[in-house]
RNA sequence: GGACAGGUGGCCGAGUGGUUAAAGGCAGCAGACUGUAAAUCUGCCCGCGCAAGCGUACGCUGGUUCGAAUCCAGCCCUGUCCA
């Protein structure tokens, strides 16, 4: 892996640390230098969002675009009916069709924001997988692929291995997964000559499979891509947080908490998220990761400004951090705050932290009310029959500990 | 179809008739310390209610009992082995 590589598609997807492994570096590396490369990657439209755990895949189809290359993004429309056994340990629930086709609508956005999706030979394409999954019979799939997978080896394969070896249930609905999968390959290779598949590092069994059946059926060589597992410093997974994932979609997550879940980031995690998740050059990431102490705040901010602006837009990014700064270190409230109207007749406290979202349940409300974590305009208030009001024009900050903030005006 | 094991709070996992809203751990939230970081220590951690209190909860349904997560019956689900 330390070898330099040439094109500057595997240098960049290098240095920026999205390489894990290639199936065959040199050849591809040579590809990537003479000609312009169809890469695609494929994403479950489970949800109306997708969450920055699927940010490290969307960069992979953002450096290739970067290098000079063409982005196909596949909506696995008709792979999410049968449902990804990896990385699972139960079957996942299928969804219906009418929610699978809302998803991919709503998931659409966030990519038009990071990739360039245009006319010219490296504008990406969307394309759902479902236009020829659906399409497919069953004598006919088992006919022209049933032969080139042996169950032999279909049973070496970690998405299947792990489930067995755990005596977990695998449907044969899931075994078929990764059938699917390797025909969208074969597909995209024949109708847009795609000749690279990239994906997350649990990926590389499912394109192995597209590779394989690639040469098998058509003789074609094509190339697969594996990112490493992004985890942070703590050992969590991108994307989880407790009050769900850290979601794309503006209407899943305001702007304001997407870009704190990014200036949280954890001390060690900062150098190597900026090259993931940003395009700032690496002699200025270099000097942001050297910041130490309290200093590493500024690359924080930098990267939390970096990543919203590229999810979410400009507006948002500098509307989110003019917040945090004035909420933070100016002790005020910034208007990107959730804010909170109580009426004239005000609010109980521990139903204004609930309706806020602050706290699950009035119960907890008034835990937190007691010990202490609960401050309006910088009060600590302990007395849960308080009432909140506000006079006309007027508004106040109300906080739980110290980085829960909100407005509350009549 | 048969035999056995098991299904407890977000997760893991104790608990075999009352003092059990259910040990312990993880995750989470808050307080202290800090840098909106980490580590550490402390508190909290089903819902409603200002409160007294009430309501729900240990796969489902019914039963025994003054009283059940705990006993009984049937059912559902999962796993292992046998056919």
């Amino acid at each position: 892996m330390s070898e330099a590589y040439e094109s500057d598609l595997l240098r960049l997807l290098e240095e920026r640390g999205h390489l894990h492994q290639i199936t065959d570096a040199g050849a591809l590396d040579a590809l990537a230098q003479k000609q312009v490369v169809t890469g695609y990657v494929g994403f479950d439209p489970t949800a109306p969002s997708l969450h920055i755990g699927n940010l490290a895949s969307i960069m992979l189809l953002k450096r290739l675009q970067q290098a000079g290359h063409r982005p196909i993004v596949i909506m696995g429309g008709g792979t999410a009916k049968v449902g990804d056994p990896s990385g699972k340990d139960e079957t996942r629930q299928l969804l219906t069709e009418e929610k699978l086709t809302s998803n991919i609508a709503s998931i659409k956005g966030s990519f038009e924001r990071i990739l360039r999706f245009d006319d010219s030979p490296t504008g990406a394409l969307l394309i759902n997988n479902d236009d020829w999954l659906s399409k497919l019979g069953y004598v006919e799939m088992l006919r022209d692929v049933g032969p080139h997978f042996t169950i032999n080896r279909m049973l070496t394969f970690d998405s299947v291995k792990l489930r067995l070896d755990r005596e977990q249930p695998l449907s044969f609905l899931e075994f078929n997964y990764m059938i699917m999968q390797a025909y969208d390959y074969l597909v995209l290779a024949r109708e847009y000559d795609c000749r690279l598949q990239l994906g997350g590092s649990d990926q590389w069994g499912n394109i192995v499979n597209g590779i394989e059946l690639n040469r098998r059926i058509d003789g074609r060589e094509v190339y697969g891509f594996t990112a490493p597992l992004i985890t942070r410093a703590d050992g969590a997974k991108m994307g989880k947080s407790v009050d769900g994932a850290v979601w794309l979609n503006e209407d899943a997550l305001p702007a304001y908490d997407f870009w704190q879940y990014w200036r949280n980031t954890d001390d060690r995690d900062v150098g190597r998220f900026l090259k993931l998740f940003t395009d700032l050059p690496l002699d200025e990431i270099a000097q942001l990761e050297a910041l130490e102490g309290a200093d590493i705040n500024e690359a924080k901010i930098v990267l939390a400004n970096e990543v919203t602006r590229m999810v979410r837009g400009d507006t948002a990014a500098t509307a989110a951090e003019a917040t945090a700064r004035d909420t933070f270190a100016g002790g005020g409230a910034g208007e990107d705050l959730p804010t909170l109207a109580v009426g004239a007749d005000g609010m109980r406290i521990g139903a204004v932290l609930t309706e806020l979202g602050f706290t699950a349940s009035n119960g907890e409300a008034k835990r937190k009310l007691g010990e202490g974590a609960v401050k309006l305009d910088g009060e600590t208030i302990s007395d849960p029959g308080f009432v909140v009001t506000a006079d006309n024009g007027e508004s106040l900050k109300l906080s739980l500990g110290k980085k829960k903030h909100g407005i509350i005006t009549r």
